[in-house]
DNA sequence: CCCGGATGAGACATCATCGTCTCATCCGGG
DNA sequence: CCCGGATGAGACGATGATGTCTCATCCGGG
């Protein structure tokens, strides 16, 4: 197949995070196949999402194995997850914004990987390095807003993409305030 | 009439927030009432989308009032929002993640409720309350980022109602690292 | 050159949803 | 008590999307 199904699952991501209604016509055309191209690489529109919810999780695994969360510096550790999860935050934005996964069994694989996130949080508060007033929960939750939020606004033009990473990152972990020196 | 209007626009957002291809027959489930009932109310899908839209953009304009946000200290000022905000982060959410309204004319609207808040961050900024290396158009992303976050955290039971204003005032002003004295 | 796989364009029936309608029921005010 | 407004339940046709199919075309490898 010449299809490049990374491509189509970028597009469609793309695509239904800002309009989750889009038809099937309108993904094909945003992803640049027809309709029948698409169908034939992805059953319906059910199949569709769930193979966007698959790609979206296994990548996003990747990143954590990539970004090694377990190793050292708890704040360094969330700036490479952070840093190997940009290539795919469209796919985070999308999960995080479909948040209808809390039906099926899909849960699952994404529970395993929130674990994770969140364990990360909790050994930075064991460590000293992360305030102990805001739960990992609650870091999870905003570290996955950031990262949709940086993603949405780089589409959208409103941030440079080589911004991205800094951006979440500095924001997450330093916050808006500034600093009295140290 | 005796249907109380905010309260289906709540549910109406809630729902659509969480799946955005949900039918009326669904929302009109989720609000309590008959889908006669909510075609008597909204003309049709697109023109309860457009009720939530104005109706959030409304609330949300209200919230920027009452927070006074040229006042005082902008950190404060901020606080005063987010604070403001919490009763509308529902409809925040669905504003947020229905980006879909860079279509019609729905966006003069929110562009100037856009402009509030990013000359918030930008005042700060200038006073010397903010750092200098996040763009207000960052921030100011961020914010709705964080907000929406936080509403589906709350919503979802994994932070309580009351401390979501704090979670998000503090990981947005604060950041996540732990502070030396100062 | 030829061929097979893949694609695009479009026709087609099916189906879910939509928007409108009617009718029975409920409920609060006069 | 009676009445009018509002609601719920459900039927109905219209409409748009869906999923399947066929056929022509394209393109790269053998």
């Amino acid at each position: 197949m010449s299809l490049d199904r990374e491509h189509v699952l970028r597009a469609a991501a793309a695509l239904l995070t800002r309009k989750a209604t889009a038809s099937m016509d309108e993904i094909a055309r945003a992803a640049g196949v027809s309709r029948a191209t698409l169908h034939r690489h992805f059953a319906g529109r059910d199949a569709l999402v769930r193979a966007l919810e698959d790609h979206g999780i296994a990548e996003f695994g990747r990143a954590l194995d990539e970004a090694r969360t377990e190793e050292g510096d708890a704040a360094e550790a969330v700036r490479r997850l952070i840093a190997c999860s940009e290539p795919v935050a469209g796919f985070l934005a999308f999960l995080f914004t479909e948040n209808q996964l809390y039906e099926a069994g899909v849960n699952e694989g994404w529970n395993r990987l929130d674990v994770r996130v969140q364990a990360l949080f909790r050994r930075g508060q064991e460590e000293g390095v992360f305030r102990l007033d805001l739960t990992p929960a609650w870091l999870t939750e905003a570290l996955y807003g950031l990262i949709g939020a940086g993603a949405w606004a780089v589409q959208d033009g409103r941030v440079a993409a080589k911004d991205h990473t800094r951006m979440v990152s500095e924001l997450l972990l330093g916050g808006a305030q500034r600093r009295m020196e140290r």
